[in-house]
DNA sequence: AGCACGCCGACT
DNA sequence: GTCGGCGTGCTC
């Protein structure tokens, strides 16, 4: 045994920086793969990961300044999870490491003060055999994918929570991914009930110190749950036993920034790389997971019946065009069952997809329409405040004049919240109630006003896609959902089966208590496959939707990526776009290019937007085809032109 | 991502 | 003549 004395170390470190992101540093001592170190980056401090020690390189090193903590924060499994991330996105290992955690919270400092944990009393609840029998059917150790197709209000929470109860009973961790944090109240309730004590909560939206204790108390074990939003699967645990995603349909899974992963994808590698069980549960599962189940790569449960009394409701179509409308927005039959269920004395719920008081403006002497001036967005106009907003970019307008000639004669079409919530307020005095985003800013708001819906301080609930997820109120006999015609008309191939999964989730609400409820869709076009499937047999959609996605060459049948190219100067745009685009057709002639064409939204902030959409027959071919794209982009591009590699993109405006 | 450098317009 | 706009380039 040989002593070397003073042995200089080189070590790797992962920065959360937007480049490559690895920089070599040097230590008077070996730093572990996964432990966190301080070190100095240009004018600045970084906190920073290391990757290990690597032979001494031909550049001049820094040293690193500290090393906080005695042992790995983040396991060597971690670290290979991101690298595979990266990789499969398509994005540099800095870039990644930025995107799936917040830098604050690995330069925070863990807390000293042990752990304090509050218990409550335990509310058992026992499973039905429905419910008992799929959670028999779950192992507990080594990798498979469940997708538990329950039917809303039929108890895939219990299912969760027993298997949570199991696994910490193993001293294993469980993380509880869902989509919208604007659900937990309820569901940390639950939770508390089951397990008689809080889990872990984790997202962005927290305070940084609510935060960072999260994220501590769970990678040193002391909480067992960790409750959270897509950010939470990247706190790091060696003792990781189960993942649940709840909903995992929801769009909010893809992240929109890059690295641009999808949550369920991304979980299911993770827990073969833990070699663990990940529970996926909706009501209505995307296409893509039922194509997986059917495929053997998950094992599909059933969960049909509602505990209780309480049935499905029937599904009503009404055809627009064969009724009188309402204010101009509501056939008759809508409001008439509005008025039988007030007269009743029930409640019901009346849905829209839109916010605002009218979605398009336009002129009434040129007839333009009203656009935002630095993006092209439809402006959106809100009456009760008085002004006119773009969606996009937030730029608001009042005494609005047109952009084109300057008059101030600008007539309003197309109907949101506020507008329903008029009509409805003229109809139904003091009946209503409304929940947006543009009237409620808080989550302690929403919560004041569905309480008081719940204790029928009203029966008219108009809102958005708020009011679609989870929420349970027995009194509730009526559904009423107005505009859905305006999502089948955005180009998205997953356009059907969106409104497939709202109308499913927002029928949910109906019914829940003793009496049976009823759904009324009012479309345009009731002969649509999709409004059919609702109404006549649900459970058959997903034979019809995959069928059409292999029909019309669309995911999961092909492989597709999107590039999103954008640019303050438009010539210049254009130019370099058509650059990239001709040699990557030229070099990857199998795929397919849709493009370049303007997006949907040509200008944003100022900056247009050119998208090419691509179809691939492998994933090989299509991570070669995106980085090589990297490559031409990196060569033609001037100033501050961007280039947004989408892989599985899901946003197509 | 930060942070600094550097080159142009408009203000005391 | 300086303040500051952001375009450009670099970080072991």
């Amino acid at each position: 045994m040989k002593y070397i004395i003073s042995e200089r170390h080189y070590i790797d470190v992962l920065l959360p920086v937007a480049t490559e992101g690895v920089y070599t540093y040097r230590s008077e001592e070996n730093v572990a793969i996964g432990r966190r170190v301080l070190v100095p980056l240009g004018k600045r401090n970084v906190m920073g990961i290391s990757l290990g020690a690597v032979d001494k390189p031909d550049f001049e090193c820094r040293d690193i300044l500290s090393a906080p903590d005695s042992l790995p924060i983040f396991p060597v499994i971690w670290i290979d999870f991101i690298k595979k991330l990266a990789n499969y996105y398509i994005t540099s290992l800095g870039q990644t490491f930025h995107g799936v955690i917040s830098s604050k919270v690995i330069a925070s400092e863990p807390p000293e003060d042990e752990f304090n944990r509050e218990t409550f009393p335990l509310i058992p609840l026992e499973l039905t055999e429905e419910q008992r029998f799929i959670t028999e059917k779950i192992p507990l150790t080594g990798f498979s994918v469940h997708l538990i197709q329950g039917i809303t209000g039929s108890g895939k929470t219990e299912i969760y929570l027993d298997l949570i109860k199991k696994v910490v009973a193993q001293g294993k961790q469980i993380m509880y991914l869902v989509p919208e944090i604007a659900l937990t109240p309820q569901l940390i309730d639950r939770i508390k009930n089951r397990l008689g004590y809080l889990p872990a909560i984790y997202h962005s939206k927290l305070t940084d110190n609510k935060r960072n204790d999260s994220f501590w108390r769970f990678v040193n074990g002391e909480q067992p749950v960790l409750l959270g939003a897509r950010s939470a699967l990247f706190v790091p645990s060696s003792k990781l036993g189960l993942i649940i995603i709840d909903e995992e349909h929801e769009n909010t899974f893809k992240q929109e920034e890059s690295p641009s992963y999808h949550l369920r994808d991304m979980a299911v590698l993770y827990s073969r790389m833990n070699n663990i069980p990940v529970i996926l549960g909706s009501a209505t599962p995307q296409s893509e997971s039922i194509a997986n189940a059917k495929a053997g790569k998950y094992n599909l449960h059933f969960l049909k019946t509602r505990p209780g009394s309480s049935e499905l409701p029937a599904i009503e179509l009404v055809d627009i065009k064969k009724s009188s409308l309402v204010g101009g927005i509501m056939t008759e039959y809508m409001y008439d069952e509005v008025a039988r269920t007030v007269s009743k004395g029930n409640q019901a719920i009346l849905f829209l997809n839109r916010k605002g008081y009218a979605t398009s403006l336009f002129c009434r002497d040129c007839g333009a329409l009203q656009q935002c001036a630095n993006c092209s967005v439809a402006l959106t106009m809100y009456k009760n405040s008085g002004r006119c907003v773009c969606h996009y970019c937030g730029t608001e307008y009042k005494n609005l004049k047109c952009t084109e000639c300057g008059s101030e004669e600008i007539v309003d079409a197309g109907f949101g919240t506020e507008r329903v919530e008029e009509l409805i307020e003229q109809m139904f005095p003091g009946k209503s109630l409304r929940l947006d985003t543009d009237k409620i800013k808080t989550f302690k708001q929403m919560n004041l006003l569905l309480e008081d819906f719940r204790k029928k301080k009203a029966q008219i609930l108009i809102g958005t896609q708020l009011i679609a997820k989870g929420l349970h109120f027995p009194d509730v006999t009526y559904v009423g959902i107005l505009g859905i015609d305006n999502i089948l008309a955005i180009p998205d191939f997953r356009a059907v089966e969106k409104v497939y999964q709202l109308i499913m989730q927002v029928s949910g609400r109906a019914g829940r208590g003793e009496s049976k409820g009823k759904v009324q869709i009012q479309t345009f076009m009731p002969d649509n496959p999709v409004f059919r499937y609702i109404k006549e047999e649900p459970e058959k959609f997903y034979e019809y939707e995959l069928s059409r996605r292999q029909q019309f060459e669309y995911p999961p049948y092909v492989r597709m990526g999107r590039l999103i190219f954008s640019y303050s100067k438009e010539p210049e745009l254009k130019t370099v776009t058509e650059n990239v685009i001709i040699r990557l057709k030229n070099e990857y002639p199998e795929a397919v290019f849709y493009g370049p064409a303007k997006a949907v939204i040509y200008k944003i902030k100022n900056r247009y937007r050119l998208s090419v959409i691509i179809k691939c027959k492998t994933n090989k071919y299509l991570d070669e085809l995106l980085y090589q794209s990297g490559n031409l982009f990196g060569k033609f591009k001037t100033g501050t032109m961007t280039m947004k590699i989408d892989k599985d993109p899901y946003f197509f405006m």
